[in-house]
DNA sequence: GCCTGCTTTTGACAGAAGTCAAAAACCAAA
DNA sequence: TTTGGTTTTTGACTTCTGTCAAAAGCAGGC
């Protein structure tokens, strides 16, 4: 649990009655390799955070797993879409390492908000963030060529490359795990 | 004004308390076509709310301009990035038409922020809906082809077909122009 | 009406990346 | 050590998109 409030002080600073209430919210979950957080179709009712592990978020598009993201420790981990809106999910999320995650449900999460303008205000925070990290990669994705993203990925997040098989950094970097390996050999 | 009340109450409520604030804290801006809101190298120091016009964020890459989004009526203009963090902007804002904007600096909506956890918690949920919009856009741009992109643009986002010159939209794309003039040909 | 400048289209060619299929490398369990 | 399954690499070929250059289309000013 403190290794929440570590990360969690890195967005905004909490008060101790702040804490205490997240203490009371968040709930441990533990899960291992290949289970599902989610599956495409079903509401993401939780956010997550993550202390340890990693997981992706993919879905199906003609047949074919198109995974989009990773999370690892210390990042916050929900269907985006599914859980603002309370729409049906489109994609899935999947455990890619046994993990130990802290959950928080919306309801729980949307209460927090009134009693502790503080919470919302990291969440806003948060969210920024969030969004420079997306904007910079929707960039990469439109204006960069594919041997340039993956020479960004192995600067600025290598873990990715150490944890994650080659066919699903193809996908998250949107090329073919053909032409990643071609690139791989001639750098 | 009224505009722009109506367009925040589409994200959250605002007390009578709360809109006269913004009514004190927001100033018109007017510009002419081709005026610049922000360049390269400058610190974003407000968040304008498009009430009437046309603009595009665009970035400098190989000596060729990189339009990567547009903002019409009713929309939220900064440059996200550097808004947020303070830091010098990496791209232009540029009018497109004649355009009435509202302006409010940092320090003044972090004041409001402080005064109203409303106008926070408007922030905050108006940042969900953009961080979506984002995501799909990147979805789209990592993983469709460019025609279904541009058959996408139509269904969506038809407006910007109407209100900007082809070069803009090849490159809102990620297309080369030529491309698209050869895409809209065989439709 | 007719320049002039800007935008859009067309043509020819080159390069980047995808697909399909097979081979090689790797890994873990028996 | 062998075996079976998964991951990664390689090869041959095709398709998509970019680039450069030229032509066509269009709009405003004189």
């Amino acid at each position: 649990m403190e290794q929440l409030f570590s990360h969690l002080r890195k967005y905004h600073p909490l008060s101790a009655e702040a804490q205490t209430a997240i203490q009371n919210c968040f709930s441990q979950v533990i899960l291992s390799k290949n289970e599902f957080l989610l599956t495409e179709g079903k509401i993401c009712r939780h956010l997550y955070f993550m202390e340890q592990g990693a997981l992706r978020g993919f879905y199906n598009l003609d047949g074919k797993e198109i995974t989009y993201w990773f999370a690892f420790e210390g990042d916050f981990v929900t269907s985006f879409h599914s859980f603002t809106t309370q729409q049906p999910a489109v994609e899935n999320i999947q455990l890619l390492e046994g993990s130990v995650l802290w959950a928080i449900s919306k309801e729980t999460l949307m209460d927090l908000f009134n009693r502790f303008h503080e919470i919302e205000r990291l969440v806003r925070i948060a969210y920024e963030r969030y969004y420079v990290r997306l904007e910079e990669r929707f960039v990469n994705a439109q204006f960069r060529t594919a041997a340039e993203r993956y020479e960004q990925l192995i600067q600025q997040t290598p873990h990715i490359i150490e944890r994650i098989p080659l066919g699903q950094i193809a996908s998250y970097l949107g090329i073919s795990q053909e032409t990643l390996s071609r690139i791989r050999s001639r750098l």
